[in-house]
DNA sequence: TTCTATGCAAATGTTTTGCAGGAGT
DNA sequence: ACTCCTGCAAAACATTTGCATAGAA
C-alpha cells in the first residue's frame, strides 16, 4: 500500500453548514457526532468505516456507523465502493467524479466535463445513466502497479 | 427491482475449455464443481455467491466459494462489484466491459473500444489505469429510474 | 496411490439491531 | 419535557478456515 492522495481541505463553511443541516432535520449535535464529522471532513484520504472508528477514539463502532448513515441521508457525506474490501466515506461534493485506486484507496478527482461524452455514450448504448459519484471509476494507480 | 438482462448463452466450446483448463492445472472435475460451473456458465444474469449456492442445490456454501475462487484463479470466471451489495460472478469473457444497474442488477455489455478514450483520458489525468471489468461502470437503468 | 475436493463446524470480519440510560434542544 | 443519541451486547450476514474423509487422476 502506498500513500493515498489527500483531499483538499474542507472549505471553511462546509463543516458549519453540515452541522446546520443536521439540526435542521431534527438531529442533535453531540460530541460523538462532532468527532466523526471532523474525521470525515478532515484532510487526508477518504477512510473506511473501520478507519474512521479508529480515528474517532472513544466513539463506539456502532455509533460511527449510525453517524455515517445519517450523514449520508442528509447529503453531508457519501460512500464510494473501492477495491474489494469496504467502502470509504468522503465529504460530499458535487461536480467532480472520483477516480479510485482499488489497491491503496487513493482517490483523485476528475472534472465532470471530462466524462460527459462517456455518460452520453453509455446512456445511448445501454440505457443506463451512470452514477460516477457513488460508483466511481476504479483501477490501479501508478504506485500500486509498480509496487507489485 | 426489475428483470436483469440475461447474458448471451455460453459459446458451446467454452464450458469444455473451462473443464480442460481445470484439469490442466491439476484440478479434479467433481460433481460439485460441475454443478457450480453450470450455474456460472448458464444463461441468466450474473449471480452473487449466495444465489449461486442456492442454485447449486446440495453443494455446500464453502465449496461454492472454493470453486468460485478456483475459477477465478484459472481465469474461467471473474467477479464484478456492482451496486452496493455483494459481487456477482460471470463467466470470463472477452473484450467487453459490463455496465451495471445498481438497483436491479441488470448488466449489459459495452464494446471495449467504446471506452478506450476514457481509459486514456483517466490515465493521463490521474495516473490510474482503470479496471472496468472488475469495477464496472454503474448507474441506473431506464426501468429503475421510472419505477421509483 | 496420491493429492485434491468435499462437507461440516467453527472462526472471522463487517455491519446492524435491541435496549436502557444519558444528553441535546 | 421530548425524543434523539450513546454505549454495550448480541444478532445478522458474508466469507474463510481446519479437519477428517471421500473421491478423481
Amino acid at each position: 500500500m502506498t500513500t493515498p492522495a489527500a483531499r483538499p481541505p474542507a472549505a471553511p463553511g462546509d463543516r458549519a453548514e453540515a452541522i446546520e443541516r443536521i439540526r435542521a432535520h431534527g438531529g442533535r449535535m453531540t460530541a460523538a457526532k462532532r468527532t466523526v464529522l471532523d474525521v470525515v471532513f478532515g484532510s487526508g484520504p477518504p477512510r473506511t468505516a473501520e478507519q474512521i472508528a479508529d480515528a474517532a477514539a472513544g466513539v463506539d463502532r456502532s455509533v460511527v456507523y449510525r453517524c455515517l448513515r445519517q450523514f449520508e441521508e442528509l447529503g453531508i457525506a457519501s460512500h464510494v465502493h473501492l477495491g474489494h474490501g469496504q467502502a470509504v466515506y468522503r465529504r460530499r461534493d458535487l461536480d467532480s467524479v472520483p477516480v479510485a485506486c482499488a489497491a491503496c484507496g487513493a482517490v483523485t478527482e476528475l472534472d465532470r466535463d471530462a466524462v460527459r461524452d462517456l455518460e452520453r455514450l453509455v446512456a445511448d448504448e445501454t440505457g443506463i445513466e451512470l452514477d460516477l459519484v457513488h460508483f466511481p471509476l476504479t483501477g490501479r494507480c501508478g504506485n500500486c502497479r509498480t509496487s507489485d
